[in-house]
DNA sequence: GGCTTAATTTAGCAACAGCTTAAATAAGCC
DNA sequence: GGCTTATTTAAGCTGTTGCTAAATTAAGCC
């Protein structure tokens, strides 16, 4: 016997609320294209404790966007875009835009600098 | 001066929060096609308060997803497709996947009862 | 076995989401 | 003005979310 996680929602609904959730897309881009261990992916992830990842990792797995590798002692994450379904254009407009918000910044950055030369 | 909602979220990240809800989605289907009055929207989802289904529309609002016109004591509602951008996608496919899982349902129900015909 | 490293589970807490009921606003009509 | 209808705002309650610190599991090594 095995019961749903809860009152049975569709996948897209759980990868739906999965990343709805800032810190799980930040956690989602680091195994995004390469493998990590929970260890890196927590150590990279430093503004919070390593048990919260380890809980983040745990719905996203859940919810399907990841995959877990055991290995040794060693787990091992890695995004699983097909779970994600038409969600995958919207994380990577949400992704690309903070790349584009940070390059402004730093372009901005650079003009006040120049004009100011200090 | 005009102060941002909170910590100013792009407007796809609002946009992703506020349809992560259930209930928020089953409004905005309601307006998707046609504008409808508050009561009328309360009226339909009929498992919760008139204040409950008001204080989503506001969010739904804040958010860009749904655009408010008042003419005289009412006030009318509509989906802004434009604020859902690739979200838009993502509505469609869990909507006409639920609308699927009633037929599948209906399907199996009469199949049952066809075959232990009580 | 005992020790170390990797990671998770548990228990508890503060903040928040979504709801409810009751009160308030606002427009239209007599 | 007073009454009705449409809708929102306010206050409060409850369950959930995301976190922390402490305890636990599990593998590898001596």
């Amino acid at each position: 016997m095995q019961a749903r996680t809860r009152t049975s929602a569709t996948p897209l609904e759980a990868a739906m609320g999965a990343i709805a959730s800032p810190r799980r897309r930040q956690i989602l881009r680091l195994v995004w294209n390469a493998e990590r261990s929970a260890g890196d992916i927590a150590a990279t992830v430093d503004d919070v404790s390593w048990p919260a990842v380890s809980q983040n990792l745990r719905l996203l797995k859940n919810s399907g966007l990841i995959t877990e590798r055991r290995e040794g002692t060693h787990r091992y994450y890695r995004a699983d875009r097909r779970a994600l379904g038409p969600l995958e254009v919207v994380l990577r407009q949400m992704w690309t835009r903070d790349l584009g918000r940070l390059r402004e910044l730093a372009e901005e950055e650079a003009r006040s600098r120049r004009t100011r030369h200090d």
